[in-house]
DNA sequence: ATATAACTACCCCTTTATGAGTAGTATTTC
DNA sequence: GAAATACTACTCATAAAGGGGTAGTTATAT
């Protein structure tokens, strides 16, 4: 079996980190790191044209965040795996990196081998997840089933509830305007408001696990 | 109790049959023809303006439908409540017309006394449904526990089903384009094509039954 | 008193979604 | 062969949705 080249793109607003990555991965012959982005933007174009095999993508950048990032990738039509690589080591910041479809996380503050070893999982189709968070995680998905479905509603207001159980039965933003006494403008602040703190795109998804999740 | 009266619009594309309904309605003390259009728009802009308490709506018209002008009626900010007026006595389009919110559903050939009777029965907050169509609407509605999903669902064609199924993800055109390999603009055509045979008025509530119905 | 949060309503702008139409290709049906 | 249907992909247009911002009011808490 012939050893395989990856190309690799780093995307980081941390010029130091970056370049410790770039480094790093050049030390493993495997490895070949095609083009560095600064921002999330820029990341997305590099992404876009060369369509490598391995997005290396920081979660905290200012400006397009990771996530958002994350997800702009994933709505390109490249199949590149993206492995997030961050100093945060929060559950929440990791589901949503999962959720967001990151195949990979990685503490900027482990021992080089491990992430190595970590992206090589990555590409070979497994998640990389580091030991101390794969209890997080774990716990995470068990909250999914009704604990963190709770955190989420009660993360909404009155009214962002209220409107959510309008969209769960269809209704345009003029119809929960009228069905609620408000104007259309309000509507969309609250959807915009509940789609923001449940991280969901559209209405749509809200709707879709409103209905699943049986808010009535 | 005093004898209240009922502010009356009628909707019809055909004079004659209009002219029919206002001469019947003149009978009766308790109606009060404020105006008749002969077209769903003209008709909507009239209901607009009158807000009355009844509307006569001829469900087979020519350019704007009779379903459709419904519907539109039900979106105004007034409380009307609007009679379908109809030739048709197959149970789809009483079905259909329940379902858009009628507030009656009534038979051209029917006796001028039922008909009234039925008006007034609508203007009490009864819905006014012939005799002889009851059994059918009570078979339509039993049948949406199963039989009528299935039939709904058979009406698309493959392709449509496969997209209905993402739409209940919650995916966007776009998306729903790069999952089946085909485009954009594509997508739309069959969306549009199966909320068309399903009658619905949004991707929302088309995922929303979906959902509901374990589409998958 | 002064934050803080929620609710309301508007502005701007971009992207999506929907509706209507035309049209070519392939497959099936009569 | 001709007709019908499904699928594909456009065009053009309007409506709806979403993201950003500012701002005034009310209530509640510090």
């Amino acid at each position: 079996m012939m050893s395989e080249q990856f190309n690799v793109i780093v995307i980081d607003d941390h010029p130091l980190f970056r370049k410790g990555v770039v480094q790093l991965l050049g030390l493993d012959t495997r490895f070949v790191v095609v083009a560095e982005a600064a921002s999330g933007a820029e990341g997305l174009v590099l992404v876009q044209q060369h369509n490598p095999d391995l997005v290396i993508l920081d979660l905290n950048m200012k400006g397009m965040d990771g996530i958002a990032t994350l997800r702009a990738i994933k709505e390109l039509d490249v199949d590149s795996r993206v492995v997030m690589l961050t100093v945060s080591d929060q559950s929440a910041d990791l589901v949503a990196a999962v959720r967001a479809g990151a195949d990979g996380y990685l503490l900027k503050d482990m021992e080089p081998e491990e992430i190595v070893a970590s992206l090589a999982d990555a590409l070979d189709g497994q998640m990389a997840i580091p030991e101390r968070l794969g209890r997080a995680l774990a716990l995470a998905l068990r909250e999914d089933d009704g604990n963190e479905r709770n955190a989420m509603l009660e993360s909404l207001t009155d009214r962002e509830r209220e409107i959510l159980v309008c969209l769960s039965y269809g209704l345009s933003n003029k119809l929960v305007g009228r069905e609620l006494g408000i104007a259309e403008g309000t509507v969309k602040v609250h959807v915009k408001s509940l789609l923001r703190k449940l991280s969901f795109r559209s209405r749509l998804e809200a709707a879709i696990w409103a209905v699943e999740q049986g808010v009535k």
